[in-house]
DNA sequence: CACCCTGCTGAAATCCTTTTCACGACGGGT
DNA sequence: ACCCGTCGTGAAAAGGATTTCAGCAGGGTG
C-alpha cells in the first residue's frame, strides 16, 4: 500500500506536509504542486480507517432503516443521499428488518466505526438504545418513528393529523362502520394514526371507545400479510366494516388482496391507505391514499444531521411535516 | 472512550490479554473471567477504527446496487444479508442510482475502509473499475451484471436463456410481431436478454437481423420512465407490434401505463415482463413474468465472497442461474 | 538596528488495537 | 537430573494518518 510516507519521501517533503496538502493546510504553493504531482504518480489513496482512528471521526454516515423492502423507507434513503451528496460524506444504509436485535448490532458498527452521524428509523420505540452513540458524541436524528426518552433531533410525519383527515374523508364519503387496521401496539406512528382516526370519529358524533368500535380496531405487523390476515378477520365479523383506514402501504396490498380472495371490491367496501402504494396507478379501482412526505423526511433528517454536525450546539429539534390526501376511486362511496 | 487499556488495569492484566481473550487467544480460565467482569463492568466496547487499521480489515462487507429503488435489488440485498448473518460480518448497502461516479467513490470508500469484501452490481459494464480493490486483494464478487474484463467471482442470471424462453412462449401464444423493449446498450443484460429474444425468433423462422424486426426493438433505462417512452414510440409505428417482451420490471409498469393511456389492453397486446413486479397480484389482466432468482443471486454471492475471504485461492467462479417462467392472462394469446 | 509577528516546515506524539518476540514456568520424555 | 517443547504472559512494535509543538526564515514596525 502506497502511504503517505511514500509520498513524502518522492516529493521530498515531510508526512506533515502531505497531510496538509491534503486536508488544506499551509503550504507553499510550489511544494503542494510537487507533492499532488508525486501523490498521482505513485497512485496514493490515503487510508481512511488511519485517518478516522485519528480524527476520532470517520467520513460516512449510517442510516439505519427498519425495512427496505418498503418503498417509503427508500425513498426516504433516496432524500438522504441526496442531501449528503453535497457533501464529502458518504451514505450507507443498515437495514435492520423491524428487528431490534440486528438494529443493535448496526447501532453498534456506528458506534464502533465512529461513524460521522446516524440517521436511524428504530424499529422499537424501547428497545432501540440510542444512548451509547449520543455518549460518544455522535450526531444522532430519529426520522418517522420516534424512539423512547432519547435526546435527539428528530423529523416526523404528523401521524395523528394524517389518520384524522382520512378518516374524516371517509365519513364524508358515507361510509358508517369504518375499520381500521394499524400497525404494531407501542409503534408511535401506529398509536398516532389510530388517534387521529379516533379523533374522526369522535368528532363525528361515533363513539371510537365503545366496545363495538373497538372490535373495528386491529393491530398488524405493517406487513403485507399481516394486512390480509387482519381483513380477513374484519370481514368474518357478524357485523363487518363498510370502508377501512389501513395505517400503511404493505398492510394495504394484503388486505386488497383479502377483498378480492372475499369477492369484494372498493370502493362498495371503502379502502384508504395511509402511504402510497408504487405503481399504484395499474391497480382498479384507483386507490385513495394519505401521501407521506418520504422523500422529504430524508432530506430533512439529513440536513439536520449535517447543521448538527456542523457544530451548532443549539436546542434540540423536532421537525413535523405534514400528509396529503389524494382522494380516487377507493373511497367513493358505500353502494349507489 | 473506554478502551483496552482502562480494562487491562482493572483487570490487572496487560492489555495483550485482554485482546487474546476478545480474540481468542491463549488465557487462563480465571484471567480470562476477570477481564471479562472488567469489560462489562466498564461497558467496553472494542474500537473497531483501531483494529481494522491493525488488522488491515474491516468487518463490514459492502454490497454496491444500482437502485436501490428496484425491488429486484432489494430482495437480492435481503440475500446477502441472510447469509452474512450467520457470520459476525455486517452488510452495509450503498447505492449507487447506475450513476457511475456514485459508485466510484462508493468503491473509494470500500477500498479506503478496508472493507472484508464487496459485492457489487456495476452500474456500469466498461466504467466500473473494481482493479484497486482486487490489487488490494479484496474479496470482489459481481453479480446479475458482469464487469468488462475484471478477473471476479460472478453470480449471473441466464439472461439469455431467460430471454428464448419467454419469446417462445409468445410466439406459442399466437403473437407474431412481437417487440423488445430492453435495457441500455452496453449493459450485459440488456445485450444477452435481446439476444435471447432474437434466438427465439430465428428459430421459429423469423428474420430478426431485417430491418423491420430491427425497429421493434427498443433500448431504453431500466426505469418505469424509459418503459413508458419506448411503449409509447412502438405503439406509434405504422404497423405496431402485437406483444411485446419487457427486459425489466419497472420499464413493465411503464409499458402498462401507456398501453393504459392508449386504451389497449393485455392480452389483445400481449405483455410479458422479465422480472417480477412487487404485488402485481393485485394488477388485471394478470401478468406473465419471467421470474428471476434475485434473492438466490444475493446469497449465492455472499457464500462465494465467504468462501473466498476465507482464504481458498482457488479458481474463480462464476455460477448462473436459471428463471423461471410464470404464464399469466397477460400473454394468453391475440384477439380471440 | 532590534524586535516581533507571521507563515511554513519537520519531528514526534497520538489515536487503539493486534501481534510478534522474548521470557519464565512447567510437564514429560530419556 | 537434564533437556525440550508448550503454554501463558507482558513489553513493545506496527499499522497510517493528523496534529501539536518548536524552530526557522523573512518581512514589517518602532
Amino acid at each position: 500500500m502506497v502511504t503517505i510516507h511514500d509520498v513524502a519521501r518522492a516529493a521530498g517533503v515531510s508526512p506533515a506536509t502531505v497531510s496538509r496538502v491534503f486536508n488544506g493546510g499551509n503550504v507553499t504553493p510550489a511544494r503542494a504542486h510537487s507533492v499532488q504531482q508525486a501523490a498521482a504518480a505513485l497512485g496514493f489513496a490515503p487510508n481512511r480507517v488511519a485517518r478516522s482512528l485519528r480524527k476520532q471521526r470517520s467520513s460516512v454516515i449510517g442510516l439505519v432503516i427498519p425495512d427496505i423492502g418498503n418503498p417509503f423507507f427508500t425513498s426516504l434513503a433516496r432524500g438522504v443521499e441526496d442531501a449528503a451528496q453535497r457533501t464529502s460524506l458518504s451514505v450507507v444504509l443498515c437495514n435492520s428488518d423491524e428487528d431490534t436485535d440486528k438494529e443493535r448490532r448496526y447501532l453498534e458498527v456506528a458506534l464502533g466505526e465512529q461513524m460521522a452521524g446516524v440517521i436511524v428509523a428504530a424499529a422499537s420505540r424501547d428497545r432501540t438504545d440510542l444512548g451509547p452513540l449520543i455518549e460518544r458524541g455522535i450526531p444522532v436524528v430519529a426520522v418517522d418513528r420516534r424512539p423512547h426518552e432519547a435526546d435527539v433531533d428528530a423529523v416526523m410525519v404528523d401521524n395523528h393529523h394524517g389518520g384524522e383527515v382520512a378518516t374524516r374523508h371517509l365519513l364524508k364519503s358515507g361510509y358508517r362502520r369504518i375499520a381500521c387496521i394499524t400497525g404494531p401496539e407501542g409503534a408511535s406512528t401506529s398509536e398516532e394514526r389510530l388517534a387521529g382516526y379516533r379523533a374522526a370519529l369522535r368528532t363525528a358524533g361515533h363513539r371510537p371507545e365503545s366496545a363495538d368500535a373497538r372490535a373495528h380496531v386491529r393491530h398488524a405487523d405493517f406487513r403485507v400479510e399481516g394486512g390480509r390476515l387482519a381483513m380477513r378477520e374484519l370481514l368474518a365479523m357478524p357485523e363487518p366494516p363498510d370502508a377501512v383506514f389501513v395505517a400503511n402501504n404493505l398492510m394495504t396490498i394484503g388486505v386488497l388482496e383479502a377483498l378480492r380472495e372475499a369477492g369484494q371490491e372498493p370502493p362498495d367496501l371503502g379502502v384508504l391507505s395511509f402511504g402510497d402504494i408504487p405503481w399504484a396507478s395499474l391497480v382498479r379501482p384507483s386507490l385513495t391514499t394519505v401521501e407521506l412526505p418520504s422523500y422529504e423526511l430524508g432530506r430533512t433528517a439529513a440536513e439536520l444531521l449535517l447543521q448538527r454536525m456542523s457544530g451548532g450546539s443549539s436546542a434540540l429539534q423536532t421537525v413535523v411535516l405534514r400528509t396529503t390526501l389524494h382522494a380516487r376511486e377507493s373511497t367513493a362511496g358505500p353502494r349507489g
